[in-house]
Order: structure tokens, then sequence, then C-alpha cells
DNA sequence: GCACTAAATTGATCCAGCTCATTTTAGTGC
DNA sequence: GCACTAAAATGAGCTGGATCAATTTAGTGC
């Protein structure tokens, strides 16, 4: 197994048998949710939950799909995606080891609105949306993590929102580059690498154009030596500079 | 006081004092978040309130004010809008009685990423968000409403990006006018009027699109005999055929 | 009923970004 | 090193909607 791998990416394989109970307690206690819990507490949450591999590029879950499952991230990516009627799809999330999935209001939506798909082979950990209710219900430390977490992810669907509204496809693409390399981002001889399979069109369903587009300024932005860029993998060589043309008037 | 008014709307004014306590504990039960606490409970979160009147039209407060301050709309409606440094506005939401505003996540974020304005006369009241945030510590029920009115708001935030992503002007406003309708229509000689102050310039800031295309749409809108509209009043004669508008491909 | 004003409408022009079509290239497996 | 493939880049033409400018009108106060 000589690694004549290119990319600079780091592997996205995992061993599948390393997504077991063993990494789930400890994991748990790192899910900021769950933070608070005692080690008894936590043990006890940690029954409701189960594990499960999956391969990259697997769909976890369809929109539509009924939705009686939350789920949480415990190694790889995740990326939320949502189609439209006409086959187009929109980039809603891309998310973490830590972060939750799925719908964690209850009342009247019952399905998914999104459907979710590994980017990286990954862990993920289950439990019956009614169990981690209940746990809210016991646990308002929970509740209120949770809520904080979900306020936050609103914040920043605002924001895109107000990026979408007003501002030109160039400056959108700085900012969520910038966005990525601070969520995703290692220092490497190559510059500030986004750890994460990350194509043109994944670019462009992230901040509404199409996959042109967004080549033909990632194109630009390469010239301009803000980047450096392969198959799938992006880094950054100028964040500050990338700042200044995503906020600059 | 002859009402020599020609707008279809119901009068905005209100009278100041009437937005006082008597009415605060008895809209407080109304508001989904307390449902579930007793009547004694209740009591004791009340005196935690304080009730303002703003006159139509007045700021609240404004995006970047340090956001201590969680609040309730009592009567009245309030508009959240978000500025860009161009000056460009969005506008992020439009609220009824019952619905809360500011910013219940605590942590990192410490001001108001919004702005907020009375569409009408309206009633609002105040809670610190420390003693609020004390209250959904207390008390789970709350919190986990909060969380599910958060989680609904996240989920429309994301249906717009969808539709800001993917559809053309006309099918946003479409849409727009039927979430409006369902929300603040009222069946009318007029056909379903939306009971709201509501310009085209409005309409714009909630779909992304200049004020002169929304006007363009709401004329052929007119002409098409799907809606009614004047100054600042919009009614819909026509909700099926709009829907459909707003999703056939 | 009349005058006033901000909202709404309408026209004309322009361009950012989409679409469609083709070529090039990075990365992998052998 | 070579062949293969899906991703990326690039070109050309077109259009939805923005912008700028001017006119009309709904609603109010008097």
């Amino acid at each position: 197994m000589s690694d004549k791998r290119e990319t600079p990416l780091r592997s996205p394989s995992l061993e599948e048998h390393h997504c077991t109970v063993g990494l789930r307690l400890e994991k748990l206690g790192m899910v900021p949710f769950f933070q608070d819990l005692s080690e008894e507490k936590l043990r006890n949450v940690n029954k409701k939950f189960t594990a499960k591999h999956y391969a990259r590029g697997e769909t976890i879950y369809r929109q539509g799909d009924s939705s009686t499952i939350l789920r949480v991230v415990v190694a790889g990516n995740v990326k939320l995606v949502s189609h439209t009627l006409q086959g187009e799809s929109v980039l809603l999330d891309m998310l973490q080891p830590g972060d939750f999935f799925g719908n964690i209001t209850a009342g009247n939506k019952d399905s998914y609105t999104e459907t979710t798909e590994t980017q990286t082979d990954a862990c993920i950990l289950s439990i019956r949306l009614s169990d981690f209710r209940e746990i809210m219900n016991r646990y308002s430390s929970v509740a209120v993590s949770v809520l904080d977490i979900t306020g936050e992810r609103l914040n920043e669907s605002q924001q895109r929102i107000q990026h979408l509204s007003t501002l030109p496809v160039t400056k959108r693409i700085a900012h969520i580059l910038v966005t990525l390399g601070n969520k995703f981002g290692e220092e490497n001889q190559r510059g500030l690498l986004i750890q994460l399979p990350l194509s043109r069109k994944d670019l462009a369903d992230m901040v509404g154009t199409s996959t042109e587009t967004a080549s033909r300024i990632m194109s630009r932005f390469q010239e301009d030596n803000l980047i450096t860029s392969g198959r799938q993998w992006v880094a950054i060589k100028d964040k500050p500079e990338l700042l200044r043309i995503s906020t600059e008037s």
C-alpha cells in the first residue's frame, strides 16, 4: 500500500471497526451539549446511541424521509444538501466531528428538509429523536446548549441570506473561502489547506452560482496568487486579501 | 375623529396606556414558550419583564448595539432589517404578537446582528438576557420551546437560501406573497388582505431584488388578477395560482 | 374638494453571470 | 510511464434583472 496519492488532502479512509462504542463515550463528552453532564449521566445518555460507519459518498438519509433520528458526526465530514424540483442543489452546510444534524425540532415537520451525504469516510452516532427530546427535558443544560448551537446556525444562515441578496459572486466566493479556511484549514507548505474534498461544484452550490462561474473566479484568484488548488482541494495563500475582497465596498 | 382613511389596513394606532402590566401577564401566557408554566411560575417570570410602547416607524435597537435584552412583541408588528456596508437593506423577518427577538444565544456574539423597527404602533416586553437564560436553565420546557421556535426559523432561513440560490424573482415574490398571506392574511371583500403596511421596497428587501423589479412584477400580478394593491397594502385574490407560479418548474 | 408628498410605475440601457459547447488537465490505477 | 476519467477551465453568446431617470398616482391633511 505505497502512497502514490497526489492530493495534499489527508486520506479519508477510516477503519470501519474504529467506529464503535469505545470511541463513543469519549467523543460524546466532546460534543458541546453534553459537556455539562456528569460522568455518570453521560454514561446513561450514551446507552441511547448507536454508531455506524459510512464510506465516502454514501447517502445517510434523503430529503423527505421520515425524520425520527438525530445524528452526531464522530469522525469525518458530512454535507447537507437541499435539492430543488428542477434538480439544482444547494449546499446548506458542511459538518465536522461534534456537529449534530437531523431535525431537533419536533412538532409539525416530520420529514427531513435536506439530503445528507458523507464527504469523507465517516463515523456517525444515532439516537431516536424522542429519546433526545427526553434528555433535553430532563437536563436543561443540554437544551440550552443545543439552542445556542441552533441560534448560531440561524445567524450564519441570515448572513448568507444577506450575502446572496447583496454581494456579487466574487465576494461571496472570497468570503466562503475564508470561512472554510477558518473552519477546516490546516497550515501546510502550500498555505492554509482546507482539509476537505471540495469541488468547484461544491463551492458553486454553497454560494448560489454556476460551476463555470465558480471555476472562472477561482482561476482568477489563482492568477492573483491568493490560492493554490487542484482537483477537489483548495489551499489559501493570502487570507487577508481574500477577506478584504469579500468586504470591500 | 371621523375616519377618512382609504387604506384597507386596520388603523395601526395603539393607545400607549394599553401597553402595560395588566396586558402583560395575560399576553405572556400566550407566548408559546411559557405555555407549560403554572400560573404561579408565570407570575414569577412576569416580574422580570417591563413593557414599553413604540410608535410606528421607531427603531427599537440598531445593528451593533450591545445585545443584553431579549424582547417579545405583545401588540403590533416589528421588522428585522440587516444593513450592509453599502447601505442596502435585507428584511430578515416580520414579527407578530407572540414572537420574540434579540439574541437568545449568549456566548460570543454580544451585539445585535440586525436593526429592528416597528412597522405599526407596538407594545414590546423586555427582559434581561441573563434573566431569561436563568429561566431557561430552571425550566427546561421553556428552553425546549425556544429551541423549537429557533429551529423553525432556521428551517425558514434555509428555504429562503434555496430560493435565493435557485428561483427567479417572479417565483420568489409569488412565494413570499403566499407566505405573508398565510401569516398575516385576513379574509375581506378585497380578497385575502395582508394586515401589515407593506411597501414594494419591503417586498424587494425580502426577496433580494430591486424596488423597481418588485414593482414591475406586482404590476403584472395585478394585471393577471392575482392581487389587488395600493400604497403599502396588498390583498391576494388568487392564492392557488400564486402558489402554482412559485412552485412550477 | 384641493394640494401635497412619498410610493409606485414605467421606460431605456447595460452588464454580471448563466448556458451551452468544447478542450484541457489533475489524479488514479495499472 | 501510460491510459483513463471526471474535474476543471475556457470560449462565445444571450438574458434576467440592475440601474438611472422621469412620470404618475394613492392616500392624507387641510
